[in-house]
Parts: structure tokens; sequence; C-alpha cells
DNA sequence: AACCTAACTTAACGTTGTTAAGTAAAGGAG
DNA sequence: CTCCTTTACTTAACAACGTTAAGTTAGGTT
């Protein structure tokens, strides 16, 4: 209960407006009860967010099939990205926010396995593109790919969360900026 | 007196660790006394912000006499990871924190002036190496590219700020990330 | 001398995360 | 049936936060 309503707050109204009293309200329970299932506000977020990279991770499942690692590389970064647009206040609380790290043997996601861990799963398409010479002869480390283009998706969805509205600048519409970044990043990498 | 202890404080310490009452205390005086200078928090934090967005765009001059536009556009980008690493708490309040749009006319910046205008600045390299045709001749729109560059080292900055201590993913060198992200992004924009 | 304003201070308000102390129910063990 | 422990709470409070109402002082103006 404590988490489907911390969860329910949090998407709404974002990580400001949610207050240990109001999930207490919500569920109609004191205050006090939440701190006898979770350590503190700090470990209430961290099961939220674990979960989140879970479901994350299972946006993946339809892609892993998908033959060329080209087109799957270019659909598993629109996955990611429409998983951000959808869940703002998830992403921001997962992807925006530094927490302390949580010790792997408390997480509930196994690291390294592609099915349950988004970054493992991205790290294999790009190893299947070297190991298919898809890329650039200069490209052979899968991690500083990986994590390069993970940025690129990360950077074209949290700036949209941060400052869409500053209306200041001509926002293209976010679909077009969505495509127009998977392009750019593909077209770096491909031979 | 206000400001630069406040600048300080959030320098180093980062903004949860700055409260109304430590930044009087650090200035000795109470903390009702800034609330005579500013609004309230969200004011000065914004008047911090206005003032890192000029330097920010300070850190491009010396780059705008680059003459070849792909080049120039390698120097930006380095320059605004750079901006971004050096001062990390700086960079989560004025491009990872979503704040209410601040109105135009009370900003110290002069919106499309490339000089005090970081966004301005990209765009017109961006409208250089169009003119001069650098770019794969799909490419017109000035602001989809602009936004999307912007994303790509956005994302590499803030996806460091946010998640350098998850030491599950073997993180590579950021310099080298860094680099990296500028050379996909050229690739991918580049004839 | 009287007044005004700018620049503060003290004291407080309501809200936050969190905790200490107490309580009520349930489930054995003898 | 009684005693004891464990589990799952509650009420009441604490310290810290952003913010404000009300009062005070110093300097300049009329």
């Amino acid at each position: 209960m404590i988490l489907d309503a911390a969860r329910e707050l949090f998407a709404t109204e974002g990580y400001e407006a949610v207050t240990m009293r109001r999930i207490a309200d919500r569920i109609e329970y004191s205050p006090t009860a939440i701190y006898f299932h979770f350590k503190d506000k700090e470990s209430l977020v961290r099961e939220l967010c674990d979960a989140d990279f879970l479901t994350l991770a299972h946006q993946f499942h339809r892609i892993a099939r998908v033959a060329d690692p080209l087109e799957r590389l270019r659909q598993a970064g629109i996955a990611y990205m429409e998983f951000g647009i959808e869940k703002p206040n998830h992403y921001r609380l997962m992807f925006m926010t530094p927490h302390p790290a949580m010790p792997a043997d408390e997480s509930a996601i196994e690291r390294g396995n592609p099915e349950v861990d988004a970054y493992a799963f991205l790290k294999s398409i790009i190893a299947d593109g070297l190991a298919q010479k898809k890329f650039r002869k200069e490209l052979t480390d899968a991690d500083l790919i990986a994590q390069t283009v993970w940025a690129g998706v990360h950077g074209a969805i949290s700036l949209h969360i941060a400052k869409c509205n500053d209306d200041w600048i001509e926002w293209r519409d976010m679909k077009k900026r969505m495509r127009f970044m998977v392009d750019l990043l593909v077209k770096g990498l491909e031979k």
C-alpha cells in the first residue's frame, strides 16, 4: 500500500510535492507507520526506483529479437526516451537526481543480465554491432560506446524534462528530436 | 554578500545543504535580512543561475574566432562540458532542475545575442555550418540540430553528475567520453 | 525637532523528516 | 489460562526548514 500510494504521488505530482505525511494520509495510516517498513524517505524512493529500473528493462524485451544491431539500437533508444517522456517524474528520480549508490546486494536487479539490467542490454547491442563489424573500425570499446549512446538519449529527454517550459527556445517537436538524436548517434557510429 | 555566500555554499555543498539560515550565518546577519533583498529562495537561486549562464556564454568568447564551423562546434561542446565538470552543483541548478521559467524581462540575458546567450551561440555555429554546406544535405533545421547537439553534450555531463557514483558501471574516463561524444555528434552531422 | 525610509532583528508560524515512548493484538510455551 | 515475545501500529514530540509579522535602529530630509 505504501509503495502504491508513493508511486502514484511521485508520478503525478513530482518529488517536491510528496511528503511522508501525504503518503500516510493517502493510505489512512499515521506517518510513523511508514517508518516501520522503510528506513527513511530515501529508502522508499530507492525501492520505487528499483522497480522502475526493472520495468524499463522489460520495455526492451520485445526489442531483443530485432536481428540487425543498428536497428535494434535505434529502437532501444526510442523506447528509452519514450519511457522518460511517459514517466517524467520517475525518470527524474532515476536518472537526474544524484543518490548515494545502493549496495549491489540490496538491489532487486541482477547486474550484467540484459533481461533485467538495461545498461547490460544496451551493451549487448553494441557488442553485437562490434562483432558484426557494423561500426567504424576505430571503435572498439563497447563500454565507451554504450555510455556515450546512453548519454545521448538521456540528454534528449532530461533536457526536455528540465527545460521544456523555457519558451525563449523554439523547441522542436519532441518526437522529431528523439528520432533525430537516434539518427545522429547511429550515423556517427556507422561504417 | 548574500550572493557571494550563497554561490560558495551551493558550489561546494550542493543544493540540499544550503539553507537560508546557513547563508545568513555565513554573512553574519539574521535569516530575515535575506528576504529584504530577495523575494524567496527561488529568486536567489535564479539570480545565481542567471549570472552563471552569463559566465558560460563568456567561456565561448575565445571560441568564436575559430574559422571552421565543425571545429568550432567541437570546441564549444568541449567547453560546455568542461563548465559542467568544473561546477557540477551550478550545472545541476542551471540544467538539471526544473524551475518555473523566468519572465524574459527579468533576466540579465539578452536572448538571441550570441555574446550572452549560449544557445544563440550554438545556433550561430550550426547556421554557419549549414551556410558553408558542411552538413549532410538532409539537414536544414538549425534549431533541431542545435537542440540535439546540446542534448548530446548535456547528456554526457548530466549523466556523469547524477550517476558517477554508481560503480556497477565501469565508467570510462570522463575526458574520453567527452571527446567521443563530440566526435560522434560531428561525425553524425558531417557530409 | 519631527518624520520618513532603508536595513535590519527577534519571535513566531506552519510544514517537513524523523524518533521516542506507549499500546493493542496475535501467537506460542509452560 | 497465564506469561512473554513479536508485529504493527499510534500519539506526541523534536529539530530544522522556508517564510512572515511586528518591532527597532540609524541616516537623511523637511
